[in-house]
RNA sequence: ACACGGGUGGCAGAGUGGUCAAUUGCAACUCUCUGUAAAAGAGUCGCCCUAACAGGCUGCGAGGGUUCGAACCCCUCCCCGUGUA
């Protein structure tokens, strides 16, 4: 059977390179952004807008999918592609993010970034008084065991046990072009040997995925938190496992070790293979990322900053200053008076400016002028 | 003119002798958001002072009174709404 999915390098800028992405539902130019579906939409758009924004590719998610419709019912109307009338290529995540934010995230209140240094943890874990919370019921909705993760529902309550092999042949019953290996996401919070014993038991439900899935289309996970020594050999693990491509995941902490965890990872992956820094779009992250090697991205930040009147680069429509702005004063109605349009708009806007920005990358990096740009954006 | 009802912080609107610098909503302002439990969350919002706590000052139409103490009770005045002439 002829393969459909292939990755190649077409052009390089230092490490900065530009690809091309190949699936069945068309190829993809990296570096690339990939806005996220997680419950088969991008948040307030419909597929024409991600058409016309020039989105190529889409990141679903297969816990919450799974959840509610179910994969049976969407592989019983076709496929998600079909259900959604998407017809581009979709990556699934594993779920592996949920274990994490569903877990500990919700019990301490963390994101996989965080202000916090590791010596100040102990003092608390909610900083800043955040009491309210209305979201956070404080119960975790997972937890973890060695055969897989066991999720409540946080729409039902009813328990899920969700193991590599119950992922993979949900994200094979979507239908996604490209799917991801179970894994835990660990914590900032998380010590050494947790990280550790956590990275190892992802190792082991990343044998597994890849086992469940026939494909070659799977994409690995290197965890490892902020550890060195940890990354590197998770980096060595996923670069020489029989993975498609190599996930970045985990415990980034900021920006800063961020940049670092890229720098010990690098040397030790497969230059033939498309790397996704999982869930970072910030502008400087990804210019930063993209300087280390990395070719795919995938990031809520672009559609929820939109969804708060946050337009990128910079510019807050909600602010007061904005009410008799030619330029902005319509959306700034638009969010004062909670219309929904707004939030299509604003989300139409930093779609696109994320688009715009990939776009402007690729041709810096064709032109081996990528230094300068990233000079243009970051700092 | 008379009879009721009412005048509270930028607006709306609670409170009706002490726990009130005053509930709540809106507006305003600040911050946060990185593989989405997010059309979300947190905070400030009379003035002075403090990093904060504390403290001081002014304040519920105006003026006066009762009281240990008044946004709240009484009197006079001003203004608004409704009704009757």
């Amino acid at each position: 059977m002829m393969k459909s999915f292939k990755f190649e390098v077409v052009a390089q800028d230092k490490k900065a390179r530009v690809g091309k992405l190949m699936s069945p539902h068309g190829a993809v130019e990296t570096p690339a952004f990939l806005p996220v579906a997680t419950q088969a939409s991008v948040k307030a758009l419909d597929t024409r807008d991600l058409h016309e924004a020039g989105v190529g590719m889409i990141l679903s998610n297969t816990y919450h999918l799974y959840l509610r419709p179910g994969a049976d019912t969407i592989a019983k109307l076709g496929g998600l592609h079909k259900f959604m009338g998407w017809d581009g290529p979709i990556l699934t995540d594993s779920g592996g993010f949920q274990v994490f934010s569903l877990g500990f995230g919700i019990e301490h209140e963390v994101g996989k970034m965080t202000k916090l240094f590791s010596g100040e943890i102990s003092g608390g874990l909610n900083p800043g008084g955040d009491q309210g919370s209305t979201l956070a019921v404080r119960t975790k909705l997972c937890k973890v065991e060695e055969e897989g993760p066991t999720f409540q529902s946080h729409l039902d309550g009813s328990v899920h046990f969700f193991p590599p092999e119950k992922s993979v042949a949900t994200q094979i019953k979507l239908g996604a072009d490209f799917i991801v290996a179970l894994d835990e996401c660990t914590s900032p919070l998380h010590d050494y040997d947790y990280t550790k014993v956590s990275m190892e038991r992802s190792h082991r439900w990343e044998m597994r995925s890849l086992l469940a899935a026939r494909d070659k289309n799977m994409f690995g996970v290197i965890q490892g938190g902020p550890f060195k020594d940890l990354r590197v050999a998770s980096a060595k693990f996923v670069s020489e496992g029989d993975f498609f491509g190599v996930g970045i995941g985990g415990a980034l902490v900021n920006k800063k070790i961020m940049r670092e965890i890229l720098d010990w990872i690098g040397p030790h992956l497969d230059p033939a293979k498309p790397r996704h820094l999982l869930g970072i779009g910030a502008i400087d992250d990804i210019f930063e990322a993209v300087e280390r090697g990395v070719d795919i991205f995938d990031c809520v930040t672009p559609t929820r900053l939109a969804r708060a009147g946050l337009l990128l680069p910079n510019i807050d429509v909600t602010k007061a200053v904005y009410k008799d702005d030619p330029k902005f004063a319509y959306l700034h109605h638009l969010f004062r008076a909670r219309e929904l349009l707004a939030y299509r708009l604003a989300t139409i806007h930093n779609v696109k400016f994320m688009m715009n920005l990939m776009a402007d990358i690729r041709q810096s990096i064709m032109e081996k002028r990528f230094a300068k740009l990233k000079q243009k954006w970051v700092k």
